[in-house]
RNA sequence: GGGCCGUUAGCUCAGUGGUAGAGCACCUGCCUUUUAAGCAGGGAGUCGCAGGUUCGAUUCCUGCACGGCUCACCA
């Protein structure tokens, strides 16, 4: 990080004087009498003019400074909240000239009667004031913002205090994930923690981040997600549990993926696939409606509703609508990129059939899903996790959800079935062999916790930042990360 | 990783083959109810980094770094 030259130094000297007349700068503690919010509420009505008598102690940022010879005016902000310090030379005497050595950025305590100016600004008529804390740099500029997006992603406080739509966003955020779990604490979910450092990663298809323990001397992987773990807890017994926490995914980075991201599982016994659906449902809309206080939202320009009942469209039938192309039909990863070639469709050539029925969802279907959709059904081929279908066992038990052409969450019935489930491992291996990198590993202690007897069982992962792109209108899912994963600077 | 675009003062941005500007911020002066305070004056830059072309490069070319968008893979 560059010096800002003579900005800092500016700053500098202001403390050295400071410090010189044995000023703390940055003192140990400040006893407040009130919030500035509360000062604001109690008496934003106040008529111009009119003073109050109440004198709190309130301690702010600085924020702005106007200085007019013998009287000042500053603004002090906590939080959201703002109010006007005013002073001048017959209230603080000799103390005024110490306002000279302030900053916009500084910390600062004040006490004084709460008034209201000629012009309607709430006020604070300083007797005394106190610097809680020197900000030797100046911050963004007060007018156009912070718009740099390096710095906005790199100093993301900086971000913060110059924008306040980004504030909203995070308490935003905060409060999605709050509404998540009383939701889901309601419906009796035990909320878990399980291993983020595991031995093997498992329960999705992609690359893991890998690293070392020295005094184990032994690889270990960040996890790719929590599906196997919590599953290991519904053996245990626990008849619904979710996780809130972080995955890692050794894959690119794009509007839609961050590295590290942030997922709720839950996992409900004696539930299936449909039952999931109505969970999803109503997780979701209530948390709009708790969060927004409506369920119409509007997502990069599109009107969404997100009150139930949502569509539910099978794969295929989704496929067939957005391409023309049965999958049923074309039952071989040749027949399939034949025919989306005849069709006109540009498909790149997949290593496996499933991955290829996958690719024509999220190319050509999915960015049209703008409300709320399930598309149920998979391929057992790609849902290696998932229950077969009774009726099909070529299918599995599986839908994902799709909101605003985003995929926002992932269920299935559980493939509770250990022989089934060692089949399914085996497949994967066959399927890596074929050239798809980001088959399943087989995950022999998993076999045996299915061995011991697991109920059938519901799951559902739905990704949080993309939630909170949603109810935000975030086009980019850093902008729903306070520290989104960037290359280090060298 | 590929393609396209960007990088100029602390911040937001102009601009040029002849060595750099504005607004905010900063400094000095005036100003005791201002509020994007005002008025007057002033300081501030390795023009992302490194090469090349040129009498001369911030400008043109090449490479690199970082970022954005996009394509490829995934939640």
């Amino acid at each position: 990080m560059a010096e800002t030259g003579s900005l800092r130094q500016e700053r500098l000297r202001k403390l050295e004087i400071l410090e010189g007349r044995g000023i703390e700068p940055y003192p140990s503690s400040f006893r407040t009498t009130a919030e500035i919010s509360e000062i604001v509420d109690r008496f934003s009505s106040l008529a111009p003019g009119a003073r109050t008598g109440a004198r709190p102690r309130l301690a702010g940022r600085i924020t702005a400074i106007r200085r007019m010879g013998r009287a000042t005016f500053l603004d002090l902000r906590q939080g959201e909240a703002k109010i006007q310090g005013y002073a001048n030379q017959d209230g603080l005497a000799e103390r005024y000239e110490l306002l000279e050595l302030l900053d916009i950025g500084d910390f600062l305590g004040v006490e004084g009667e709460v008034f209201k100016t000629q012009r309607g600004e709430l006020s604070v008529d300083l007797a005394s004031f106190t610097l809680l804390a020197k900000a030797l740099r100046p911050p963004p500029e007060k007018w156009h913002g912070l718009r740099d997006v390096e710095i906005r992603y790199r100093q993301r406080y900086l971000d913060l205090l110059a924008n306040e739509e980004v504030r909203r966003t995070f308490v935003t955020r905060s409060r999605i994930i709050t509404a998540m779990r009383a939701f889901l604490d309601s419906r009796g979910f035990l909320e878990v923690e399980t291993p983020i450092l595991q031995p093997l990663y498992g329960g999705a298809s992609a690359r893991p981040f890998e690293t070392y323990h020295h005094a184990l001397g032994q690889r270990m992987f960040l996890r790719i997600s929590d599906e196997l773990y919590l599953k290991r807890l519904i053996v245990g017994g626990y008849p619904r549990v979710y996780e809130i926490g972080k995955d890692f995914r050794n894959e690119g980075i794009s509007t839609e993926h961050n590295p590290e991201f942030t997922v709720m599982e839950c996992y409900q016994a004696f539930a299936d696939y449909h039952d999931i659906m109505d969970l999803a449902e109503e997780l979701i809309s209530s948390v709009a409606r708790g969060v927004l206080g409506r369920t119409e939202i509007a997502y990069q320009g599109e009107e969404i509703d997100l009150a139930p009942p949502w569509r539910r469209v099978t794969l295929r039938e989704a496929i067939l609508e957005g391409t023309g192309l049965d999958i049923r039909e074309e039952r071989t990863k040749e027949a399939l990129e034949r025919e989306a070639r005849r069709l006109g469709l540009r498909l790149e050539p997949q290593p496996t059939w499933g991955k290829a029925v996958d690719k024509l969802l999220s190319e050509f279907v999915q960015p049209k899903l703008i409300q709320p959709t399930f598309v149920l059904d998979y391929p057992v081929e790609i849902s290696p996790l998932a229950k077969r279908k009774a009726s099909d066992p070529s299918l599995a038990e599986r839908f994902e959800l799709f909101i605003g052409g985003l995929e926002m969450g992932n269920a299935f019935s559980e493939l509770n079935d250990p022989l089934d489930q060692a089949a399914r491992f085996q497949q994967q291996e066959e399927q890596r062999r074929l050239g798809d990198e980001e088959t399943q590993v087989l995950d022999e202690d998993f076999l045996i916790s299915l061995e011991h007897g697991m109920p059938p069982t519901g799951g559902l992962g739905i990704g949080v930042d993309r939630l909170v792109m949603l109810l935000t209108d975030a086009r980019s899912i850093r902008d729903v990360i306070l520290f989104p994963t960037l290359r280090a600077p060298r």
